[in-house]
DNA sequence: ATCCGCCTCCGCCGCGCGGGGGAGGGGCCT
DNA sequence: AGGCCCCTCCCCCGCGCGGCGGAGGCGGAT
């Protein structure tokens, strides 16, 4: 209810004007104080780790480090860490997981008017509410767990064999596949074959395996 | 920036005491006007219908339909949904990731403080920042395929299925099964039938198949 | 005492599967 | 011109697998 103290904010982005216009939303606010800023990642740490502001707004793109490893970085070496805000010019933006995973506690996009981006900033200060950091987090490492860096070998699959490792994971026979994909039966042999070859297995049964466990089925 | 006209708000909770606190909490705001009420999931939908309210509150524990259901009942029949923002009790609450998948764009504690409430119905009405419902849907439909409602089968695999099974996800072939069994192959045989049959496959690779979609894997 | 579910085995049979080796054609790069 | 990769298809062979029916023991419910 009573605002005990300012709320200290870092702004880090690259690019000079983001950074003005921030500062003049966030200093029009009495309850806001923007303590410094950062023009890239490895700035944004050292100055997050001087200042130990309240929140973070930091930008994904960024030279030197990014905004994720960044966000990584400072959540890992401070005790008390700051609320990091990740700043995204896309919604569909793929780093917005990275950011999750990497602990960033919300998202605000480049084109969030004045008035939201102030109250996502005292929002995320006071915390607790709104998507906490915790359920953020839980649903990241799902996520991540989903799909790791996959295995050298689906890159060297020819196109036709990655079709045939599909239908290997639909459960199909020989047979099936090769109507399926308008070939006789003794074509889908030697790319079956040549798939067991590449993923190192022996069995269809473990071709199937090695593609779930490699996130295959996860990308469409 | 200017506030075009107020916030049509309506709560759903079973509890009388924290619907008035709510309301009063809401009321003070000039621009947040809480427009209805509902006790029950069924209420919240069919109120949520008539009014077209821009936010709704919604308790996750309620009689008749629960707040996950309402949600997506809501999201579903709606053309221009309104944002719904789920309120719990606290926040490892496991409700959340079904609320998430439901389609709900944020969440209250109810110990949260009246500023923080009234900040989050502001931001949520005016959407696109802090946590996107896109993202926070396309995260929740990675934790949902991880681990959704396990088939009936499941729970009618006997002990000794169960093992097969998960030996069969491992690529092992019946003899193999057997030795770590320590059964003979005649018995792994009969075990692989029935789970076969159990689980409505033909063989041991979609066997193995529905296994990694029922999340059988993921359970230890 | 009877039934039923679970686990343990046995045989027989057919077939899909995987291994091995070969062959021809089309596209691309050198 | 060659070489190489990919796709296409053929043969034979061995075997693991799944379907079928049957059997015995053991424990818990009724």
């Amino acid at each position: 209810m009573t605002r005990r103290t300012t709320i200290r904010v870092v702004l880090a982005d690259d690019e000079r004007m983001v950074r003005t216009a921030l500062r003049a939303i966030l200093s029009a606010e009495p309850d806001l104080e923007v303590v410094g800023e950062a023009a890239t990642g490895a700035e944004a740490v050292s100055v997050a780790r001087e200042l130990r502001p309240d929140v973070v707004l930091m930008d994904v793109r960024m030279p030197e480090v990014d905004g994720i490893r960044a966000t990584e970085q400072i959540l890992a070496t401070l005790a008390a860490p700051p609320r990091v805000v990740v700043v995204t010019t896309f919604e569909n933006d793929s780093y917005v997981y990275d950011a999750l995973r990497a602990g960033a506690c919300g998202f605000l996009l480049k084109r969030a008017d004045a008035d939201a981006l102030v109250q996502a900033v005292r929002l995320v200060a006071r915390t607790d509410s709104l998507l906490f950091p915790s359920a953020v987090r839980a649903l990241a490492a799902a996520h991540a767990r989903a799909e790791p860096a996959p295995p050298a070998w689906v890159a060297r699959l020819t196109g036709r064999e990655s079709e045939v490792l599909r239908h290997l994971a639909a459960g199909l026979t020989n047979a099936e596949i090769a109507r399926l994909m308008e070939v006789g039966p003794a074509t889908v042999k030697t790319h079956v074959a040549a798939v067991l070859a590449k993923t190192g297995t022996r069995d269809r049964t473990q071709a199937v395996i090695a593609a779930y466990e490699a996130g295959f089925m996860n990308a469409r």
